[in-house]
DNA sequence: GTTAGGG
DNA sequence: CCCTAAC
């Protein structure tokens, strides 16, 4: 047994890191549902050889069971819509298959029982465990409590326990916790059950009820996480506790899950919560173990319904989860919309989860899992880019979710409204005008999180790219120059902007300002309209209440500034261009020209700049 | 459609 | 820049 244990164990492991890379190359490149189902059927195509081996070395029912339900897979894999379709029929194999094999998970189970009735210890039957669904979920418990202590090296924690599993299941892992999940519970006695249970929950139990204890046990392997009410929100980044939700209550549902993936099952799972690890582990790495677990069980939530609710009640005393911020608000959420219809609500959340979720997820996942290794493809992933966002790059729909999500994981505290401002702050620029966040927010509470990161995402586009343009022409003073460049931008931006965004930020060129000086000058301030027509007919994209907006901010600088006059010719450094004092004072003396019936300002004074339009507005005024 | 103001 | 009210 040990011999073959470890022999199997090596395997386990090889297969998991070749998996891992499969897994790798593959995440990256799928975004999809679909993309991820295929390449799970790779990845147990091109395990099952190693599998087989090892299964012929120790039993050849094994193999055969294994390749049956491979070949079955296989036969199955291309049909992408048909997922569930595809479960089903699996896991259908998988029992007809399993069933004559039983004897050797029965084999197992006894060699458990065995051992445990000498051990009797935690750790025993941890180990025993793995051959029921259950495994899995105790897995993921260890994981989690090792984890929340060590956040070390979580990918190699999942291989490892991977292989434990492998180790005690030995070939067939997916095979028996479809199969066996019950059985295996079945066949503890309730002592065990209950020690099974003080292993599982921490805490001892009197309950006697066999039914109650294997539940019971089961959905806390499985879930890491009671959340009393299972309701979905489907928050823009959350739907992570939909899926904890769902899942606790699923024994079987997982047994379905991890029969759909058979071979590949041990070695993907295992990668991808490593990959899920490593990148969540940064924040919360509880929450990482539970979309872990979850997401096995995911596929199947809907047939555990009568489960759920019996288990969620009961099972709610159990672990309780870290009361994490965001969970805390999102639970809040829950409650007040849940409050509205509770069971259609659930219903629907359950198939939407199903359908949906599952690549949220996985994408999170790749994110993460990117983060580290393909800092390079930022552009397909798009929360990533927030670090880098160069952009002229349109924005995609994909990258949102990526980023929202990638967010989170970042600030797991701070949640809903407040969760997005502080990623933003954090990784975009600080200058961008809190004005339209805030003013945003208030508008679209909902849409909050990806308003306002777009938003800022193109701010920061905004911020790098008038430098290398527009602003050359400023800085030289070659205030001719300018113009060209801007009719180019100005159509672009619009356009890709598409809609009713936020007009690209155009820092204003001294050129511009001067034309503005000049119109205000001949046509008189309030007559945008015509100013633009006439001296900015080359910037088609100052619209007459830019120019307004703009002359209000010269006003003001040169109120503020003109009485020092010769301080500095570019004093403002806040301003995005530093604006002459001559052109401020010119802007004063107009203002004041427009502004009083006749009153005399020292016209006298300027002469010597503004002369001209001294002049010009003088002899106009009079 | 413009302008003026406030945000 | 955006938004809105008032022209």
């Amino acid at each position: 047994m040990e011999a073959i244990v470890d022999a199997e164990v090596n395997e386990g492991k090889n297969d998991v890191e070749s998996e891992v890379e499969g897994d790798g190359t593959l995440v990256p490149a799928t975004e999809d549902d679909v993309m991820q189902f295929e390449h799970l059927l790779e990845d147990e195509k091109s395990e099952p050889p190693s599998v087989e081996g090892l299964a012929q070395s120790k039993n050849t029912e094994l193999e055969s069971t294994k390749l049956d339900t491979r070949l079955e897979y296989a036969s199955v894999t291309l049909e992408k819509v048909k997922q569930e379709e595809k479960l089903q029929s699996s896991s259908e194999s998988l029992d007809l298959s399993a069933n004559p094999p039983g004897d050797q998970t029965s084999d197992c189970a006894n060699n458990a029982q065995e051992q445990k009735n000498e051990l009797q210890s935690e750790n025993a039957l941890m180990e025993t465990t793995p051959i029921s669904t259950i495994l899995n979920g105790s897995h993921s418990g260890e994981m989690e409590k090792e984890n929340m202590e060590t956040c070390a090296e979580p990918a190699n924690e999942a291989v490892t326990s991977i292989s434990s599993v492998s180790k005690t299941c030995i070939s067939s892992m997916p095979d028996f916790s479809l199969i066996k999940g019950e059985v295996c519970l079945d066949k503890f006695t309730i002592r065990e059950l209950q020690e099974a249970f003080r292993a599982t929950f921490g805490r001892q139990t009197s309950v006697k009820d066999k039914l109650w204890l294997k539940r019971r046990i089961a959905m806390g392997l499985t879930n890491s996480c009671d959340v009393p009410s299972s309701h979905f929100v489907i928050k823009d980044n959350q739907i992570v506790h939909e899926e904890a939700k769902e899942e606790t209550p699923c024994s079987v549902s997982r047994s379905k899950v991890e029969a759909g993936s058979p071979s590949g099952d041990q070695g993907t799972e295992p990668t991808k919560d490593g990959c899920q690890d490593s990148a969540a582990s940064s924040y919360d790495h509880i929450k990482d173990l539970e979309l872990s677990g979850k997401r096995l069980s995911r596929p199947t939530d809907e047939y555990d319904e009568t489960k759920e609710n019996l288990g969620m009640e009961e099972y709610s005393v159990k672990r309780m989860r870290k009361p994490t911020r965001r969970y805390i608000e999102e639970l809040s959420d829950f409650e007040t919309q849940e409050c509205v219809a509770r069971v259609p609500i659930f219903r629907k959340n359950s198939g939407h989860v199903l359908a949906s979720p599952k690549p949220w997820i996985r994408s999170v996942r790749e994110s993460g899992a990117q983060s580290t290794t393909y800092s390079t493809r930022q552009d397909s992933i798009g929360g990533f880019n927030v670090r880098v966002p160069y952009v002229s790059r349109v924005r995609r729909g994909r990258p949102r979710k990526n980023f929202m999500t990638l967010m989170q994981s970042f600030h797991p505290s701070g949640m809903a409204s407040n969760f997005v401002k502080p990623p933003l702050e954090i990784f975009l620029r600080q200058n961008v005008e809190s004005r339209n966040k805030i003013r945003k927010a208030r508008s679209l509470p909902m849409r909050i999180p990806q308003l306002s990161i777009v938003d800022k995402k193109r701010d920061t586009e905004n911020a790098q790219k008038p430098d290398s343009e527009e602003e050359s022409c400023m800085d030289t003073f070659k205030f001719d120059t300018a113009e060209e460049n801007t009719n180019d931008n100005a159509d672009a931006r619009p356009a890709l902007k598409g809609g009713p965004k936020r007009k690209h930020h155009r820092a204003w060129t001294l050129c511009e300002v001067l034309k503005l000086v000049e119109g205000v000058a001949k046509f008189g301030a309030g007559r945008w309209s015509e100013i633009r027509r006439l001296a900015f007919a080359s910037y088609s994209y100052r619209t007459s209440v830019d120019l307004k907006d703009k002359w209000r901010n010269l006003l003001r600088a040169s109120l503020s500034q003109v009485p020092n006059e010769k301080e500095d010719k570019f004093s403002r450094k806040h301003t995005s261009i530093p604006i002459p004092t001559p052109i401020l004072l010119r802007v004063r003396e107009l203002a004041e020209m427009h502004s009083q019936t006749g009153i005399e300002i020292k016209p006298s004074k300027f002469s010597g700049h503004s002369g001209k339009i001294v002049q010009g507005s003088g002899s106009g005024f009079l």
